[in-house]
DNA sequence: AAACTTGGTTTTGTATATAAAACCATTTTT
DNA sequence: AAAAATGGTTTTATATACAAAACCAAGTTT
């Protein structure tokens, strides 16, 4: 690193809020002080300035942890992605095609995080805000996702002696067999479907969305009620690969 | 705010921080520089450490967004206090009883910050990721932590001559005349309920968590779809009481 | 209760981060 | 294509943040 233009300041801030976070609640000025090698004095100076920003308080018992401007930011952080704005851009467009609405979401584990949705102004919409959580196994987003790891992946993630997977509705796949069997399907079809898997009388199709070197980073998708579903599935998988693929690098 | 023992590099780097979450993606080098009133060459070496930190990125076209370690340390800040332990240890519990889901949230401002959740397998969900925000006047959890201030606070927290209220649904309260009645209410009762105020389909029982000195210092709530809040009303406002006194000191 | 810790607050001299200006590589204008 | 402007990088002089030590208030020890 350009050992020039440091400004060591700023450096130590982030010291002393990693090593918080890693105990919180439980340092005092002179913990602090002595676990990073920095002076009490300057330890003084620099916890003052960051609880004045809020980024730490200052619990009775004069110990530390993290403030909330800090989650604040963090949370601005995690809604930051270029990928994000693209998607609010172009999803909207094909919701004024369709009508339906589409979600952005990506793969954590075994679970779905929802990242962002443009709603459609239908009577009844599936609940999914950002930041929600589903069975990856058990959605169009999920299936689509991990259709891009390997078996091998697929047996790491879902042990033999796990329990069984949740199944959310009478049609959510139930044995790891099932969904290597799907994830074959979708690999070579490029799209996933749900059909009332997650939840009665919604279903959905999803499409990955790949960075410069084709790895899956994220999926879209586009779900409504099972009425629609019949008239629109076909426009509804070309619009989500349509948007899949001109979020992709 | 004590003037001698500022840190101003630490603060400079939040005001960066703060500008560049509100214009990710958009601003230059030279865009901080002027708008933030800082000279040009010691906004380069702010950011050369706060890209090395990994608290911004630089995109091709030379322009910041916020960064993952400061997502990292966002994320942390949440899931700080000893509220949060036991919250979870008692609200699982509670969540065994009941079948629903818990949260835990803070006021901060106007919004509802929210710090954790306990979430029952249901396959409809509300959306209370830690971090997500709402209206506080929209929600239980808000209402019942905006009871525990005055009048006057609320008249200073809602000026007159600011906006009128958002509303998220049409059962949202849109004046603060309606809010300072309902307080009244809920300061009597001791809790607060959402009848659809934040979410069509969704109602919630939010109960105060208080400091040794009574103070408000957070909340608990326990939201459901509509269906079960008919059968389970009575037992979650009991339960979320019953909750909340053991997260009070 | 006097002496000793512990841990937060002040003071002061010095090391260093920052502002200003010069610099240079690209891009835009004429 | 020369001139001007834009925006990132370097240099240098000075303002200021930090380390060390002294200080003080509370809590322990003997």
């Amino acid at each position: 690193m350009d050992d020039k233009y440091r400004v060591p300041a700023i450096e130590r801030a982030h010291l002393i809020l990693k090593e918080i976070s890693q105990h919180p609640g439980k340092l005092k000025l002179i913990d602090l002080s002595r676990t990073l090698a920095i002076n009490k004095s300057s330890m003084y100076s620099l916890l003052l300035t960051l609880e004045n920003l809020g980024w730490v308080e200052k619990e009775t018992g004069e110990t530390y942890r993290l403030g909330r401007e800090l989650s604040r930011l963090g949370h601005a952080a995690f809604q930051r992605s270029n990928l994000n704005e693209t998607f609010h851009k172009e999803a909207s467009l094909a919701k004024l095609r369709l009508g339906e609405s589409f979600q952005l979401a990506k793969l954590d584990g075994r679970e779905v995080l929802y990242i962002a949705k443009e709603e459609a102004l239908t009577p009844v919409r599936l609940a999914s805000e950002p930041g929600m959580r589903l069975p990856a196994h058990a959605t169009a987003l999920g299936k689509v996702m991990l259709a891009d790891l390997s078996n091998d992946d697929i047996d790491a993630l879902y042990p033999a002696d796990q329990e069984p997977f949740s199944h959310l509705t009478v049609n959510s796949m139930t044995t790891v067999q099932a969904l290597k069997l799907s994830l074959e399907q979708i690999r070579e079809q490029g799209y996933a479907l749900d059909l009332e898997e997650a939840v009665i009388g919604f279903s959905c199709a999803a499409a990955p969305i790949r960075n410069a070197q084709g790895q899956v980073i994220a999926a879209v998708s586009c779900s409504m009620m099972l009425p629609q579903w019949e008239q629109k599935k076909q426009s509804c998988i070309e619009e989500v690969c349509k948007l899949a693929h001109q979020l992709s690098d």
